[in-house]
DNA sequence: GGGCGCGTTCCACATAATGGAACATGATTT
DNA sequence: AAATCATGTTCCATTATGTGGAACGCGCCC
């Protein structure tokens, strides 16, 4: 049929990583059950890959042919095949019994992407200071697409979860990074996606309207980029946070420190403030002086 | 059925990017040893765009379109066409500047798969006790390929490098874990491992034949599969490792509790080696009693 | 301005993915 | 035991999809 060739993007030289208006309609309250937040319909070999790949590494459980084939609208022939290259390339692995789960390949060659993540290393050694003068559990986080994906996380000096949170996503609405992010892009930009979110009132003060968002956000620029969230993710959770924005590469991101609120007493929130707008401006700093790194390679 | 045997590729896969230059801030001291084991061959159309991915993934610093062209074989034509695919699905970032970084996808997906780990989840409180007894770092590790990657690690203390290990790999001959599961596989298959490996010599005591090797591995079933890595891989660092089986998935894994050697004077050994062996015993145990897997958690 | 490196685009071509249908397997029922 | 069902696997004609050589546009430096 009329099949347009798939050009919108790239035309020019604008950097637009997932531009299109698209909108994954899933915004998952638990880390961990997001079905797919498809970046784009699986168009082509690859996308369709991806889509069951997408379907093997959510699910909890190893998943039999059945299952996979009711979640993807595959062919029964088709699904087979991609399921076969996907345990071809270690992407996939098929356990004794006829059940797939994600392959290791997926993490090898995510920690070195990781490992390797420009914004990542420049900004650890002042995650880290942050992290030990405030004694809690600090976040580096990345714009990316309508959500934010933590991409650093220092604990606190209780041991807990090791670094649950990496990679996970978190909404921009109710997160101190997220919003900051809002905050520290072109109005007209955030508006868009403002008005494009998927609101869940997780708390009794979330900010679970466009315009509640958008006075906040006001709010925020009026800090000069500080945000508060509190407890508006989850009920005793307080967190400030402040945007980087990084222009070359067109990258919101944002640092967090965050702390049980009944912790967060008298001016500590004051003192909390400085320490974090500190750390967001270095990392920035740091992060636009590596402008030319064409150097040594 | 007779695999078609893909097109030769005349391994020259595992580049290695040249190591040294880049002041990284938070050098591992052993990140990922050379001799890649190619997971499979980039056959067919995701064969290829992995390939293109690892590349990407394993480079320190963005790459340029002839960067990547002149590691991967492909045609101009073909890996311009390669790089659109794999950006549209997100997998691949383009820079303001024609530089291409790993997408955030990668990390999301790995996240959402480790997550969903079995044997994680399954060894999580099992290491996290062997932690607090021993208070130091614990690994989980996982036969893959020719070598062992971890995928579960605490650290002894918080300070020190956040999750450097999880994803990352290391060689089966020098390191605790991979002796230890050495040792726990068949006789005729850790052979067969053993002639194939990529010996390098990382310290003086480091077992850099496959007789040595073999050597070790008899005592080590002796032991009943305790292993001890003696500053074989690292100087300096001792640990003691043990081997978990499953059965009805054919994986292989183990956990070892690492620390400087100085630390392990006198009878510590001996009780770690209790620890080790009961926390991995603990975890086989549990694991076994998960045959089942259709239920729910 | 001419040469050159680099990224991008085009398009005839053939490879590689498609998916419906048939086959295989094993458990459950009649 | 035969029949039924649910499941996983294979086959193969069709064509959508990826291929790659060549040409184009652009910025840069002799």
């Amino acid at each position: 049929m009329a099949q347009m060739r798939v050009r919108d993007r790239a035309g020019e030289m604008g950097f637009d990583p997932s531009d299109n208006g698209r909108a994954d309609i899933t915004a998952d309250t638990s880390p961990t059950t997001g079905p797919n937040t498809a970046p784009t319909n699986g168009s082509g070999t690859l996308g369709k890959a991806l889509e069951v790949l997408d379907i093997i590494a959510a699910a909890q459980h190893p998943l039999r042919f059945t299952d996979i084939l009711a979640q993807s609208r595959q062919p029964r022939g088709t699904l087979h095949r991609q399921l076969t290259n996907l345990v071809h390339e270690d992407l996939v692995k098929v356990n004794g019994d006829h059940t797939y789960t994600a392959g290791l390949r997926l993490l090898k060659l995510a920690a070195r992407s990781w490992s390797n993540n420009s914004l990542r290393s420049i900004a650890y050694p002042h995650i880290k200071t942050l992290q030990q003068k405030t004694g809690e559990t600090v976040h580096l986080g990345v714009l990316n697409g309508q959500e934010v994906i933590y991409i650093d996380k220092l604990e606190s000096r209780q041991n807990v979860r090791m670094h649950s949170q990496v990679g996970n996503v978190s909404p921009l609405y109710c997160t101190g990074v997220g919003k900051a992010i809002l905050a520290s892009m072109p109005p007209d930009q955030s508006a868009l996606l403002v008005e494009g979110l998927d609101y869940h009132r997780h708390t009794p003060s979330t900010l679970y309207t466009p315009s509640l968002l958008e006075a906040e956000l006001k709010t925020i620029r009026a800090k000069c980029g500080l945000s508060h969230d509190r407890e508006e993710h989850e009920p005793g959770i307080y967190c400030v946070a402040h945007g980087i924005m990084h222009e070359p590469s067109g990258t919101y991101a944002g640092v967090s420190a965050t702390a049980p609120a009944f912790r967060l007493q008298g001016d500590t929130i004051e003192i909390w403030e400085g320490l974090v707008r500190d750390c967001a401006l270095a990392i920035a700093q740091d992060w636009a002086d590596r402008l030319g790194p064409r150097s040594t390679e």
